[in-house]
DNA sequence: TCAAAAGTGTTTACGGTACACCCATGC
DNA sequence: GCATGGGTGTACCGTAAACACTTTTGA
């Protein structure tokens, strides 16, 4: 057997909207159109030096890892993009090469408090919002022992990423733009990015990503720098201002080179700093 | 800390769905419409008799569970209707109460073998689909050790479902008329019932349910089933003929009070009957 | 020939897209 | 006053919902 099957890919084109939305189970609605879950990817690894037997002996690992996205202001352009932080392997396998922040799972730490202390300890931040990947567990992902990793995805502030720590070991980069990373980490980040693009379509996302306020053209903005391509604005501010959870405030935006725009409030979730000790 | 945190809640009312789909990464297209993580079981067990500097010394386990699903007919009505095979279990802790089927992770399998393997050993059957459900770890799962437990869900054909092995310790129960189940295994199932109905309605789904062949009635049925709703018959038959991976057949289901109706064929993915070997 | 399900057609309503247009501000 | 982004109005189009209607079979 491997991890490589076709069960659960789940494809399927049409659409089916058609059955509509019923009243949902937890308090939320139903989705109209699929969310397929990727295709594990077939990690090329070199399969490393601990023989069959050997692995066979040991308890798989569990570690938590954790893909990191903050908006950063590209070079080039000057437009918000999407960043992730990365952190240097300092021991073998991979030594050098870069890798998701992670570690061990601690025992005291539920799974989603060990992804927060993650990235507390390698950004200094705290996640304005931080939800469970996957899991992932082939067999060869990492040479040695046998590794299972449950990953965690998180989106900080942009006004606070901007002050985040960085070191000779901890080094942000453009999403969408990585090379290689250690063990199947550069398929793990393609995967959150897909599934923040998912999320991006339907609202309520982007937030966590700005400020405590902001411009519906920020907003646009915040879109637009994750689905990578241009949005209609007319047609986008009519949208949000029909979602649910915005909220405009008296404020605008002073200091830009034409009219100042209008000051705006999310009110969902809340802005909570790290989860609730 | 705890494991009810806010975080990853992600509610949002407002779909959306003005943000259009765009070329896809994964070779999907986006959804339009958001997939809420479940907020994770506040599991009200009994912390049991481990103190917490033992709890501490220990790795926790890894576990893999399946939430397996099948179309039954229900004794009342006789339409189909959804079950799942739940184990009893013959040792503490929750002695005697019904689980889901899993067991420890064996080390020659992926995660996904590991839960094709559960589905095997309790109903006999291969799975038509089997998908990542998630993994919880909450520190109070079970009250002895700590357990992390990555679970699957699954869908077995009906026409075989009705020949799966029933025992003293193994037994079918209508999903969503569940009591009580052993640790957080209720919350579990609702959560893969929740996604369950979520996939359903953007199609490819229901068919996995179903045998090779089916009438546009019966897919009807089973979105009926799973929704627990009724569905517009002219309107349903005309989604799904333009939606693709639906075949016609020239053959046409006898033995009926009225009119034949037409059979059909998927032609998705492939109905294979267990993770290729 | 009648009941019931299979299957088709038609109307309406809603929501997203495109794009023209007005408004307010800094220079 | 004019360029530019903020913000509004509107016409068009595709699709889903509702439901009337025809067709085909068994009894």
């Amino acid at each position: 057997m491997q991890q490589q099957s076709r069960l659960g890919s789940s494809v399927g084109s049409g659409t089916l909207a058609g059955i509509a939305p019923a009243a949902a189970p937890l308090e939320v609605q139903l989705p109209e159109v699929q969310l397929p879950e990727v295709r594990l990817p077939a990690v090329p690894l070199p399969v490393g030096a601990a023989n069959v037997s050997e692995r066979l002996a040991q308890a798989p690992a569990l570690a938590i890892s954790t893909v990191i996205f903050a908006l950063r202001p590209s070079e080039s352009s000057g437009r918000p993009t999407l960043w992730l932080p990365l952190v240097r392997r300092i021991r073998e396998p991979f030594i050098g090469q870069w890798a998701l922040p992670g570690g061990p799972l601690t025992q005291a730490d539920s799974l989603q408090d060990a992804a927060a202390r993650n990235l507390a300890d390698t950004t200094g931040l705290a996640p304005n919002y931080l939800e469970q990947l996957y899991a992932f567990g082939g067999l060869h992902r990492s040479p040695s022992q046998r590794v299972v990793s449950i990953v965690y995805w998180a989106m900080v502030q942009s006004t606070e990423a901007a002050m985040a720590r960085e070191s000779e070991n901890v080094k942000w980069f453009r999403a969408g733009e990585l090379t290689e990373l250690a063990f199947d980490h550069k398929q793990i980040v393609d995967y959150a990015l897909w599934r923040l693009r998912n999320k991006m379509t339907y609202g309520s996302i982007a937030y966590y990503l700005l400020g405590e306020k902001f411009t519906l053209a920020q907003v646009r903005e915040v879109y637009e720098a994750v689905l990578g391509r241009t949005v209609d604005p007319a047609n986008f501010r009519r949208q949000l201002k029909q979602a649910a959870h915005i909220e405009a405030t008296d404020e605008y935006l002073q200091g830009g080179k034409h009219r100042p725009p209008r000051l705006y409030r999310y009110t969902g979730d809340t802005f909570s700093d790290s989860p609730s000790p």
